[in-house]
DNA sequence: ATATAATATTGTAATCATTACAAATTTACA
DNA sequence: TGTAAATTTGTAATGATTACAATATTATAT
């Protein structure tokens, strides 16, 4: 996916594919790190020296509203953002701090959901050790 | 399960049974409602006018370490206590704000872990709107 | 093309949950 | 009982996030 796929996917969703949060959205999507707000600042800001750390906060917030960006609350502390809005999970390493992917069955979840509850979202996070530092 | 028994049970787990740690682990076992720190601070003062925002901390840490109270992340801006720490999933209204429990058949997740990765903890999340709120 | 209104960026300041720290208090143990 | 260790507690610091207002950019109507 080049940078006018991705302006247009911004524009379908409503919002204007500016140059802030495409930059945010193309760093969300070739880096699979969950970084975050400061992480992305820190990496763009070479690039662009324009950039404010409000600015992150505001481009990932739109692109979060038009359902292209998912916060990941694992972390007590800081917030990841996901350049992948579809449903999987996440791992986090408590020796290293990353976060991994994992795939998630579709229709797993669904008996779990309690009587009388409508569910618009769910995060499966597992807390442990990353292969590497076993 | 009285208050002595909470206080052996502190004492197995190598914690003091202090008075501060069995009124909040009392009021967590009591109160099923995943209370914030702040939550617990407010609820406990009138009976308890010593107590400091730090010593709830302080306290809820302690049993934490000790394993008797888990930390609930899905709220991005504050963290809720859990006097069950035994593996079930949680919902969240984005309506009204409460957490609700639900149950977590064993080893559902198991097949999902990726491989080289040891898992300590696991949480699912589910946010939507509860039956009150719909 | 231009004017005007709406939207977005950005720096600074405020907010607010959490943590650090040190003094005072309580408890365990010799 | 005395002394060392652990705990509480108030205040101050931290740090991520948000509020806000001024500036800049973009869309739209004329």
């Amino acid at each position: 996916m080049n940078l006018s796929d991705q302006a247009r996917r911004l524009q379908e969703r409503g919002i204007r594919p500016t140059p802030q949060r495409l930059a945010v959205y193309d760093y969300l999507l070739t880096h699979r790190t969950h970084p975050t707000a400061d992480a992305i600042f820190e990496a763009l800001s070479p690039q662009y020296p324009s950039f404010s750390r409000t600015t992150i906060y505001n481009s990932v917030k739109a692109l979060m509203d038009a359902g292209l960006v998912r916060v990941v609350t694992i972390d007590p502390s800081e917030q990841h953002f996901d350049g992948d809005p579809l449903d999987h999970g996440h791992c986090r390493c408590e020796q290293c701090g990353r976060l991994f992917d994992f795939e998630m069955p579709d229709g797993l979840l669904a008996p779990l959901i309690p009587e009388g509850f409508t569910v618009n979202r769910q995060d499966i996070f597992f807390s442990g050790l990353c292969q590497d530092c076993r």
